[in-house]
DNA sequence: GATGCTTACCCAATCGATTGGGTTGTTGAC
DNA sequence: GTCAACAACCCAATCGATTGGGTAAGCATC
C-alpha cells in the first residue's frame, strides 16, 4: 500500500490514465463528480477499475493544477488578532474541524489589532486565492471591511461582530446581562467594568449589556467606573488598579469582558490587601479552560467558542456558496464560582 | 492606486505583456529574478516600465500556477498537538513572523496528540504539496518520521525532539536543573514532579534534567514523586491531589514541567488548605505571558518560545535549500517568583 | 435503411507562470 | 568586411486537472 510517494514521482491523472489505455479526461469525471456526471462519462465496470487503480496508487489530485483551473483552492483565509488569544486560538480549532469537514483547509494569520497589519495580512491571504475570508479581528469603525466587500470578496466575521455584514458571535450582550443579574442578586451595589477595547464590539457589546441592565435594575454606575484595557492579563491588572485606586467607594464587584483581564484583576485585588470572592467579587467572560481550576475558581460566563468557530465556516461556506446569509449569535450561560459566590450585604 | 481588484479581473502576466507589447516571459524574468538574470532579459528601460506597470495594476503572481511549474509552492506546514496551548500558538506566532519573512505562508493543524490524527494531518499537508513540514507534536516513539524520512519529506521537529532528527528546542534538561539548583538552595529536601506526558522528549527532559541534579546535590526522589500528567491545567491538579494524597513525607516544594499543570497544582495546594509559597512552593515551565500575573505570581522557567518557532522556521528553510542541517537548543532562563520565594528551613 | 438516441469514451483548449532554447540587431575587434 | 559576442527579446512546451465539445459503435424505431 501507499506506493504514492514511495517511488518518488507523485501520480497524476495521465498516469492512471495511461496505465488503464483510456483518457485522462475520462479519469477526472470518474473521480471528480460524485455519480452525476461519472453516469454517462463511463460504464460501471471502467469507473470501478479507475478508483480501484486511484486507491492502489494512493492517487491524489493536485490543488495547484485543479485550482489554476476551476479558480477556486478550497482555502479559506482566517485573520485573528493573534493566535495566542486562548479564545481565538479555541475559534480556530472549531474552524479547522468545520473546514475540513467541508473538504476546505485553512490559512490562519496574525493581525496583532494593527489596522496595517490588518491590510497586509489580508493582501497576503488574497495573493494566495484563498476562496473566502474568516475575519475575527474586526474594528467596529474598519474601512478595510467595505472596501473588501465592494471589492466582492467573500468574507464573514466572527467573534467581534461588525452591522451590516454577517457574523458567528456570542450575544455578548446578553453575556453582559447575565453578569449583571448575577452581581445584582447577591448584593452588590457598587460594581466596577474592565471593559477591554472600545473597537471591538465584543468589549462594547458586554459593557453595555451589563451597564445598561444595571440602570434598569435601579443601579448606578459612575463614569470612571468602566475602564477601557487590553484584553490580556496585564491590561486587566492595569485596569484594576485604576479601579482600586480612584474608584470610592470602593467597588465591591468587578467585571471584565476576558478572563484574562479577570485574571490579572484579581492579582489586582489581592496586592491590595483584599481577598477575590471575600472582599470582591470578580466575574470574567468566555469561561477559557483556566477559569475553573485557578486556585481561586473564576466566574465566567461560558461563550460557544468551538460553535462561533464552526458556525463561521458554515456562515463562509454559505457565501462562496451565494446563499444569502444571517448574522448567528449563539447564546451564553452563567457559571458562578468562588469568585463572586459570596453575597454582599447592601 | 489598486486598480487591480477593483474592475473584478486579475492581473496575468500576459496582460501587462500585451499592455506593453512585449512577451509574457520577458515580463516574467523580470519580475521573477532578483537581478541577476533580469540583467540580460531586458533592458534596464523595459525592466523599469514593465515593473512601473506591475505596480499600477496591482499584478500579484498566481501561486497556483507558479507552484505548478515549479513544483514548489513557498508553503510550510505546521502540525501542533493543538493550538489552544499558549506554548505552541506562541511558537507559532514566531513561524508566521519568521516565515513571512522568507516569502512562505504556513499551515497548521492540530493533532491532539492522537497517532491517527498525526497521519491523517501530515497526508493532508503533503496533499496540499506543502514544501516542507514543521512537527511540533512528536512522539519519542513515533514511526511517523521515519517514514517520512523514508519518503524524503522534508521536516523538521519543533519544541520536542526524537533523537535523529533535526529538531529546534529548548534545553529541557537544563531547564530542570535550573529548577532543582533554585529549589535545593531554598532548603527544599522533599519535592515531587508534575511530569506531563511520557512520549514528549519536553516532560521526560525537564523530568529528567531535574532529577539527575537533584540526585546530583544529594537529594532524593522516591519513585511515587513523578507522576506522570496531562499538560492541562487539569491534568496537573490531577496530578497533584495524588502527590499531596499519597506523597509522605509531604512535598515542600512541587515542579511542573508545564505552567498549565502549576497552575492547576495551585489549585490542588490551595483547597488542601496550605498556602502555594508557604506551605508548598511552585515552579512551572515556559514562563507563560500568565505566570507573572497570576494572584500568587508563579516561578517558571522562561524558555524562548517565539525564537524557538523562528529557528524551526530557519531549519527548515535549510532542509528545503538542500543544506545539512543541526538541531539547536535553546537556553531557558529560570525566573523566581512569589510561588517558590520563600526558604524552607531544613 | 435512414434517423435518432444512448453509451462510453476521446480531443484539445485552458488556467498562469516558468524556462530552455532560439532569433534578431548592434557593436567591437581584427 | 567579417565574425564573434552580446543585448534584448520571442517561442513554445510544460506543469496537472478540468471541461465543452466531439465521435464511433450499438441499438431501437419508423
Amino acid at each position: 500500500m501507499d506506493e504514492s510517494t514511495a517511488g518518488g514521482r507523485t501520480v497524476t491523472l495521465k498516469d492512471l490514465a495511461s496505465e488503464l489505455g483510456i483518457h485522462p479526461s475520462t479519469v477526472s469525471r470518474i473521480l471528480h463528480s460524485g455519480s452525476e456526471v461519472a453516469r454517462g462519462a463511463a460504464s460501471v465496470a471502467t469507473a470501478e477499475r479507475v478508483r480501484e487503480l486511484a486507491r492502489k496508487r494512493g492517487y491524489s489530485p493536485d490543488p495547484q493544477a485543479a485550482g489554476l483551473r476551476t479558480r477556486r483552492t478550497r482555502l479559506m483565509g482566517v485573520i485573528v488578532p493573534r493566535l495566542s488569544d486562548l479564545v481565538l486560538a479555541i475559534m480556530y480549532e472549531g474552524i479547522d474541524e468545520a473546514a475540513a469537514e467541508l473538504g476546505y483547509s485553512t490559512f490562519v494569520m496574525n493581525s496583532r489589532d494593527d489596522p496595517e497589519e490588518q491590510r497586509r495580512k489580508t493582501d497576503t491571504m488574497l495573493a494566495r486565492r484563498v476562496d473566502g475570508l474568516i475575519i475575527g479581528d474586526a474594528h467596529l469603525d474598519s474601512g478595510l471591511l467595505r472596501e473588501l466587500a465592494a471589492r466582492k470578496v467573500p468574507f464573514v466575521l466572527m467573534n467581534r461582530r461588525v452591522p451590516g455584514f454577517p457574523s458567528a458571535t456570542c450575544d455578548d450582550v446578553l453575556g453582559g446581562e447575565l453578569v449583571a443579574d448575577h452581581l445584582w442578586r447577591k448584593g452588590h451595589r457598587n460594581v466596577a467594568v474592565i471593559a477591554g477595547e472600545p473597537y471591538a464590539s465584543t468589549a462594547v457589546d458586554r459593557t453595555a449589556g451589563f451597564v445598561d441592565r444595571w440602570r434598569a435594575l435601579g443601579g448606578q454606575i459612575p463614569r470612571n467606573a468602566v475602564v477601557w484595557s487590553r484584553f490580556d492579563t496585564a491590561g486587566g491588572r492595569e485596569a484594576a488598579e485604576i479601579i482600586l485606586a480612584h474608584c470610592n467607594p470602593r467597588p465591591t464587584a468587578l467585571f471584565a469582558v476576558n478572563d484574562f483581564a479577570a485574571i490579572g484583576a484579581m492579582g489586582a485585588v489581592r496586592s491590595h490587601g483584599l481577598s477575590v470572592g471575600r472582599d470582591v467579587a470578580v466575574v470574567g467572560f468566555n469561561d477559557t479552560s483556566l477559569a475553573a481550576e485557578l486556585p481561586i475558581p473564576l466566574s465566567s460566563v461560558r461563550s460557544p467558542m468551538l460553535d462561533i468557530g464552526r458556525t463561521a465556516v458554515q456562515l463562509l461556506k454559505g457565501v462562496l456558496d451565494g446563499r444569502e446569509v444571517e448574522s448567528v449569535r449563539l447564546e451564553p450561560v452563567l457559571c458562578v464560582r468562588e469568585s463572586s459566590a459570596f453575597g454582599n450585604a447592601v
